[in-house]
RNA sequence: GCUCGAGUGGUGGAAUGGUAGACACGCUGGACUUAAAAUCCAGUGAGCUGUAAGGUUCGUAUGGGUUCAAGUCCCAUCUCGAGUACCA
């Protein structure tokens, strides 16, 4: 019989499904593992082989770990709120839900097939509502909290409003708005309940306010800023604006340096670690006040005021406050229009509206231009009472700091620029440092002169002092800034998930999460109203009547019970920041999830997922844990011990070349002839030798129909080949069904592994997919003897050399394993294989361990091979053999070490490994006696499987 | 620009500081076959040498260094890739 590999496959598939093999309990005796992986987004192109390469590896170390002795959690579900379909939906006006299930189902489909051992009874749907009650649910736990910064945690609200209760809010260490006045007990309950709502707001974890936001204009939506990729929009590439809108934002700032600090215990990658420290950017360095000048300001309004008033900076140099020697201020700071003097005002008014006009990319494009203008204001220094000017200019962000720099030209380079090209004083105050061509930014070697009381100091000592004088005089503070902006958590769409609030006396109002979950309502028309409002405008049933508790017919909002309920949707990551909380306890109506279920699972072991994810969803997540953890709903507050990111496919897209103007198509060969265009041809058409299938193309457009083809000397039609994105765009995606049905799943997950380490970006090529292919062929030959192929296996006792084999692939594919080098291990097997079949073995004792140790990586074959041997429970509970020493160390060599002169030799041992028979192999061989020159060598280093020193 | 990662045969890629190129693809030759496919066997880094078995030199981007021993560790340079982008 020989290796049916379809019929084989699909036996296991549906007997795991059946006997639900793979179903995990939240009890055991056994250890328990957490192996999570990035759940997809169902999109309609279905999964190609890029897709599930992460998931074949997760399910690799899910089912090592079954073999174990653990209780392995390996859940999969669907992230399926999000854009295309919102999309496919205003195109078609077919409802997202419909395309979203049908997606789902191609989806299960595919990924059943490849044979992932996940528990389906826990999946999770994001769009599902008994899934999105929990998301409202946490935004929810998100509003009623605010963040003590004394404790350094998340608070209820309640505990505040007792503070301001008893002693107003002067000395309340809050993370919340900057803006927030300042009032006592008494006047927080002289306050009307409006007012009181409005302050709360600016402490609440989850806030409205007025937010400059990215709008892209074409999508009709606010993107977050790890949404926009080069200054347009990460999906569909369109220009993205600033504008201010009434927007839900999460306070992630509170955050900023726990979730920093939170890095260093888990085992992510660096470069992900980096790129997330990178985000949240912490700099420090100190606030520092400038006096503004009153003086040639006739009539302007500074002269009617009688607070003090001043430009505030943030600085990572104070030290070199003594070479500032101009201020520039963002475009958008709110003192521009008030200090500007009357003779200025022209020209900075027509600057400011000339930088608004210009979108983030143009902005981004022009980064070396210099550009800005005089303000006609000055500022008094601190220290030396000098009079500095006031200048305008968009290298300064008014999203960072305080949107206000004190400029210091000698030690920065953008500063020096801008006093260059408008010929600004560059005062130097660097010991021994030339400035003549450009700023010193060298803080190391920094020594400071011309300073004052900072003459001679060096960085270090500097910083320490004036930041010291600073405090001492009043001027301001040393500071810890942050890059990390607040999240901003409204999104303009109608797929995602609906908020669960509506609105009173303008204020939002959570509503009570014994309602939830608050469903999306049916809308006719995707798009946003006609008056501008998001798409759930469009519905009419979406209201809230505080007397029933239930959604109604907006025509009711006149009544005194009935009020709006709020028209935005949530992000794209809400749905995916707790979802590996929810898996725990999927199906728990009563709370997110059981106490007794989180404190059993705890944490993910093992998360495997893209790096294109790092400052988004793992970001958010990392968040929302935190939160979490703070008020008491889990055990740890970093949720994945372990992370790897899987290396994406890239597509290798087939080219073909048509003659410029005319219908006919040149072969690769003979493309110096003509003068061609390049044009995608779908690579289902090419062979791994790179010709092109003439009818299949033909057939594929009219126009090609009649085409004219010139064929390369041999007949055939070359295509030209480039590695790009797997895109449906690019005609070069390749399913993993064709891959399941011609070579087998088993064949599928070798070859995945196979192609390069997991972290690795790598093009998919499916020329060696025959070499996985025929090592499952020979294995399945091992026990499948004579001329009728049928199964046959020994019972004799297998020999030294059998079990050298075994113990040496025992070894092997575990430390693979544990090192996630999947690829090598698929090595290994191959050299199992052909060992054993040259041996010609086909005993009990070999194949049975075998099966356990490819079980993992083929786990359809080892299932058929374990039933033949006879076991009647699936393959996926047994234990991983252990391997014995004893049979390794054959292969082992002796470097012995010495001190004169180049020597370097090899030396087989003997099976028997005592003392005694070392010490005698080394000595009989000649060189090595030559070499210790009769000494009997000391320290014998054995080290089973690797490499023997013996120290002489 | 900054941060991180990587440069090994025709190709994908192996190598706890210890026989570089495992394993696979491809290629070449052979067996089986009327033939092809499939399968199996042998060879395959480069050069020199030998009738042959073999011997020998050079080889892991480049130049230095540490070491008895370097693809691996250190320094510098070049190239490629990823992330990030005026962050004061």
């Amino acid at each position: 019989m020989s290796y049916h590999f379809n019929d084989i496959e699909a036996k296991w598939q549906d007997y795991w499904a059946k006997h639900q093999t793979f179903k995990a309990l939240n009890h055991s005796d056994k250890p328990k593992f957490y192996v999570l992986d990035m759940f997809p987004y169902p999109s309609g192109a279905g999964l190609h082989v890029g897709h599930p390469l992460g998931y074949i590896a997760s399910d690799i170390y899910a089912r090592y770990k079954r073999h174990k002795g653990f209780n392995v959690l390996h859940p999969q579900g669907y992230d399926s709120f999000g854009l295309p379909a919102e999309q496919y939906a205003i195109q078609t006006g077919q409802h997202p839900a419909i395309t979203t299930e049908a997606n789902i189902k191609t989806y299960r489909k595919q990924l059943d097939q490849i044979g992932f051992s996940f528990d389906w009874s826990r999946e999770v749907r994001t769009s599902d509502p008994k899934y999105y009650k929990w998301t409202q649910w946490i935004f929810i736990q998100l509003f009623n909290s605010w963040y003590h910064k004394t404790s350094d945690k998340a608070e209820a609200i309640e505990t505040l409003i007792s503070v301001f209760e008893s002693e107003g809010n002067a000395h309340v260490k809050a993370a919340c708005d900057d803006s927030i006045e300042v009032f006592s007990a008494a006047e927080w309950r002289e306050f009307s309940t409006v007012k009181q709502q409005k302050i709360l707001l600016k402490y609440r974890l989850t806030f409205l306010s007025e937010t400059e936001v990215n709008w892209c204009p074409t999508l009709g939506t606010v993107l977050a800023n790890d949404e926009i990729v080069n200054g347009v929009s990460e999906r569909g590439g369109h220009p993205v604006v600033r504008k201010k809108m009434m927007q839900w934002s999460m306070r992630i700032t509170a955050y900023a340096q726990r979730l920093l600090d939170g890095l260093a215990k888990i085992d992510w990658p660096q470069p992900l670690k980096d790129s997330q420290t990178y985000w949240i950017g912490r700099s420090e360095g100190a606030m520092v006040k400038f006096s503004i000048l009153n003086n040639g300001l006739e009539n302007s309004k500074l002269k009617t005021q009688n607070s003090k008033l001043f430009i505030e900076v943030f600085t990572t140099r104070p030290d070199t406050i003594f070479g500032v020697s101009f201020m520039t201020l963002a475009p958008e700071h709110e003192l521009v229009s008030k200090i500007t003097t009357p003779e200025q005002k022209a020209e900075v008014e027509a600057y400011v509206k000339a930088t608004s006009k210009r979108s983030e990319l143009e902005r981004m494009a022009d980064v070396k231009s210099v550009s800005g203008v005089f303000t006609g204001a000055y500022v008094a220094h601190p220290f030396t009472d000098k009079k500095i000017p006031i200048w305008v200019g968009d290298y300064v962000l008014a999203g960072y700091g305080t949107g206000a720099v004190m400029a210091v030209p000698c030690g920065d380079q953008r500063d020096y620029d801008f006093a260059k090209h408008f010929n600004l004083e560059i005062p130097n105050i660097f010991k021994d440092v030339n400035i003549d061509s450009e700023a010193f930014t060298d803080k190391d070697n920094t020594v400071i002169s011309n300073s004052d009381f900072l003459n001679d100091l060096p960085y270090k000592k500097a910083m320490k002092r004036i930041i010291f004088e600073i405090e001492q005089r009043g001027f301001g503070n040393g500071k810890v800034n942050y890059r990390l902006r607040d999240a901003v958590f409204s999104r303009q769409r109608y797929w995602g998930e609906p908020f669960p609030v509506y609105y009173q006396n303008g204020l939002p109002q959570m509503i009570d999460p014994k309602y939830l979950p608050i469903v999306l309502p049916e809308v006719e028309n995707y798009l946003p109203t006609n008056d501008g409002k998001p798409p759930l405008g469009n519905a009419t049933n979406w209201a809230w009547d505080i007397e029933k508790s239930t959604v109604v017919n907006n025509k009711l909002i006149n009544n005194k019970t009935v009020f709006p309920l709020e028209l935005n949707t949530m992000p794209g990551w809400a749905g995916s920041s707790q979802y590996f909380n929810r898996y725990m306890d999927s199906h728990n109506s009563e709370a997110l999830f059981s106490k007794d279920a989180v404190n059993y699972w705890r944490e993910v072991d093992l998360y495997i997922g893209g790096s294109e994810h790092a400052t988004g969803h793992l970001l958010y997540s990392r968040f929302w844990q935190k939160f979490m953890f703070d008020i008491g709903l889990v055990p740890t507050d970093e949720y994945a011990k372990k992370l790897i990111n899987q290396g994406m496919i890239i597509g290798t897209s087939a080219f073909v070349y048509r003659v410029e103007g005319e219908n006919k198509f040149i072969s690769k060969g003979l493309l110096a002839h003509f003068k061609v265009q390049a044009i995608h041809a779908d690579v289902s058409f090419v062979n791994a030798s790179d010709e092109l299938d003439l009818e299949a193309f033909k057939n594929w457009r009219p126009e090609y129909k009649d085409a004219i083809f010139i064929k390369e000397t041999d007949g055939t039609f070359k295509v030209g080949r480039e590695v790009e994105k797997m895109s449906k765009s690019k005609y070069n995606v390749v399913n993993p069904d064709q891959i399941c049905e011609e070579y087998g799943a088993d064949s599928l997950r070798l070859f995945e592994m196979f192609l390069g380490p997991l972290e690795q970006a790598k093009p998919w090529n499916t020329a060696g997919i025959t070499g996985v292919h025929s090592f499952l062929k020979k294995l399945w030959k091992l026990y499948h003897l004579g001329a009728d192929g049928a199964f046959y296996v020994s019972d004799n006792q297998a020999t030294n050399e059998e079990y050298k084999t075994l113990h040496k692939t025992i070894k092997k594919v575990e430390e693979d394993i544990e090192n996630f080098s999947f690829n090598t291990s698929v090595s290994t097997f191959m050299i199992a294989v052909n060992e054993l079949t040259v041996l010609k073995c086909n005993k009990r004792t070999i194949l049975e361990p075998l099966a356990i140790l490819i079980e993992p990586y083929a786990p359809h074959i080892a299932e058929e091979l374990w039933q033949k041997l006879g076991h009647y429970e699936s393959i996926s509970t047994a234990n991983f053999p252990l391997f014995d020493p004893k049979y390794l160390v054959e292969s082992s060599k002796v470097y012995p070490i010495s001190f004169n002169g180049k020597m370097k030799f090899t030396l087989e041992l003997p099976l028997d490994l005592t003392k005694e028979a070392i010490e005698k192999a080394v000595m009989a061989h000649e060189k090595t006696q030559q070499n210790l020159q009769g000494r009997i060598p000391k320290n014998i280093i054995i080290v089973p499987g690797k490499i023997v020193n013996i120290v002489g």
